[in-house]
DNA sequence: ACATTTACTGTGTTATTTACACTAACTCTG
DNA sequence: CAGAGTTAGTGTAAATAACACAGTAAATGT
C-alpha cells in the first residue's frame, strides 16, 4: 500500500511517463441524435429512419449525424434537423450526452442528444434530402421497433425529459397547428403525460394562464359540434415562465 | 436557386465529393468539467484550480480533465473529482455538454458537465493529487474570480440546475454532515436558492415529509442554546421522488 | 440574576388542487 | 324533420397547500 502511494507520488511528480490505462481518448468523433417529435391524429410519433450503412444496416434507428468541424452543437443539430425532415425553425433542446466507450461499435462516439418538437399533418410535408437513410418513418412511440446502437435508452431519456418539461414550458403547442381547440391541446399532454386529464380542470388552467387567444372561430369539416380555435399568445407567456404547472 | 438545387442533388446522388465546411469533427477530444458545491461555515462555495499549464496559466479554472479512452463520462467524472479531491462516493450528476468550436484556443474540445455536492470541514479533508493545478481552493460562489474558457457559463448552468433540483430532490442533504439541524438545512437552501425562507413554514414542511429522523441528541459545543440534530432517512424519501417541493 | 443569542412553536388567510355530471350544439340518418 | 349520436362546453364545493406573521423557551456568558 505504501508502495503503490510512492509509485503515485513518483509518477506525478516526475511526470515521465503515463500509465496506457490513462491515456485520453483522441480520435474520437461526436454526434448528435435526435428524438423528433410530432403529434398526428391523435397520435403521439417520433420521427425513424431505416439505416442504409453498417453498422446496423437495415435497422430503425434516431436521425442523428456527426457534428461538423465548425459550427456548434446547437447550429448542428438544427441542420442535421433540416437535412433530414427539411425543416427549420424548430424549438430544439439538448438533453443528455450518451458517451459509454462501447456504445458505437466501430469507435468511441459521444452522442449529444437533443429533442425537437414539429407539427405534422397538412401544410409542410417532409423533404428528407440524405441517402444515409433508406427512408423515414413517423412511428407511433407507442409502438417502436428496435432500434439501433443505445438508441432506446436516448428515447426514453428525452420523453421523461418532455413530461417533465411539459409543466414548465408551452412546448405542446410546438406540437399543434397554429389553430387548434382545447381538446387537441388536452390530448398532447394527456399522451406525453401518459395519464387521463379531467377536462374541466384542464381548461380551466389553460384558460386561466392568458396564454391562449381565442380566435372566434370555429372548426371546419368536422362531424359533430365544431370547437372554438385558438391561437397560441407568445407574449403574454413571458410572465409564467419557470412556474410549475401540475395536473 | 435552381441551380442551387440541382447542384444539391447531384451532389448526395452521386456522392463523389463533400463541401469543405461539411467535413465531421476528427481528432477532437472532450473532457469532464466539474462545478463543485461544498457548504461551509454558512458559506456556499465551488472548488477551483489554479492553472498550471497553457492555455489560461495562471487563471482560475473549473476542476476537469480529459476524458480516458476505456471509461463512461460517469467513470470519468467521478476518477477526476477524485484526483482532484481525493474523495469518491459523490452524487454526481451530468448536466449539460459546451462544444462552441471556439470554446478551447488550442483546438475543439467538447465538455461535458457535471455537478457534484459534498460535505466539508472537519473529517475528510481535501488530498488533490494532480499536478496540473498549482493549487486547489474552495471560493465563495459569491465572490468568484474571471475564469478561463467559458468556465463561468459553465458554472452558472449548474448554480440554475441545482436551484431547480434542489426543490425536487435532497440533495440539500449531500452538502451537510450526517447530523444537522434544522437551522442548517434552512442555510443550504437559502443560500441555493439565494432568498431567505421563513423558519417556521419551512421547518414545517421539511418535517412534513418525513424523511427527517429526530436523533434525540444535541449540538455541543456552541454557545447559546443548542439545536436539536437530524439525520437524512433515504428509505423514506422514495415516495417523496419527483414532488415538487416549493419555498 | 441578568443580558444575549438562538431554538422552537401555531393559527388564520388565501390560493390552488381536486373531484365530479349535466346541458348545449351540431351532424347524420331514416 | 325528428331523433339518435357525438363532442363541446360549463360551475361548485371540499380538501389541501401556501403564506404571513411574533412571542416564549432554553441555553450560554458575564
Amino acid at each position: 500500500m505504501n508502495c503503490l502511494r510512492l509509485f503515485q507520488d513518483f509518477r506525478f511528480k516526475s511526470n515521465l511517463f503515463i500509465l496506457k490505462e490513462e491515456l485520453p481518448q483522441f480520435n474520437s468523433t461526436f454526434s448528435i441524435d435526435c428524438v423528433i417529435f410530432g403529434f398526428d391524429g391523435g397520435e403521439l410519433k417520433i420521427l425513424l429512419i431505416e439505416r442504409n450503412e453498417e453498422p446496423f444496416k437495415d435497422w430503425w434507428a434516431l436521425p442523428g449525424n456527426l457534428v461538423r468541424a465548425n459550427e456548434s452543437l446547437d447550429q448542428s443539430a438544427s441542420r442535421i434537423l433540416n437535412e433530414l425532415t427539411g425543416l427549420g425553425d424548430i424549438y430544439m433542446e439538448q438533453y443528455y450526452t450518451f458517451g459509454d466507450p462501447d456504445r458505437h461499435p466501430q469507435g468511441r462516439v459521444v452522442s449529444i442528444a437533443y429533442y425537437a418538437l414539429l407539427r405534422l399533418g397538412g401544410d409542410k410535408a417532409l423533404k428528407p434530402i440524405s441517402t444515409y437513410a433508406k427512408q423515414a418513418h413517423w412511428v407511433n412511440v407507442k409502438d417502436l421497433p428496435k432500434l439501433a446502437f443505445d438508441h432506446q435508452q436516448i428515447f426514453d431519456k428525452g420523453l421523461e425529459k418532455i413530461k417533465r418539461r411539459i409543466k414548465h414550458q408551452p412546448i405542446a403547442f410546438e406540437l399543434l397547428p397554429e389553430k387548434f381547440t382545447l381538446t387537441q391541446l388536452q390530448n398532447v399532454y394527456e399522451l406525453i403525460l401518459g395519464k387521463k386529464l379531467d377536462k374541466r380542470n384542464f381548461r380551466k388552467k389553460m384558460l386561466s394562464f392568458g396564454v391562449l387567444r381565442d380566435l372566434d372561430e370555429k372548426q371546419k369539416g368536422v362531424s359533430f359540434r365544431a370547437a372554438t380555435l385558438y391561437r397560441f399568445d407568445k407574449r403574454k407567456y413571458a410572465k409564467l415562465f419557470g412556474k410549475e404547472i401540475s395536473f
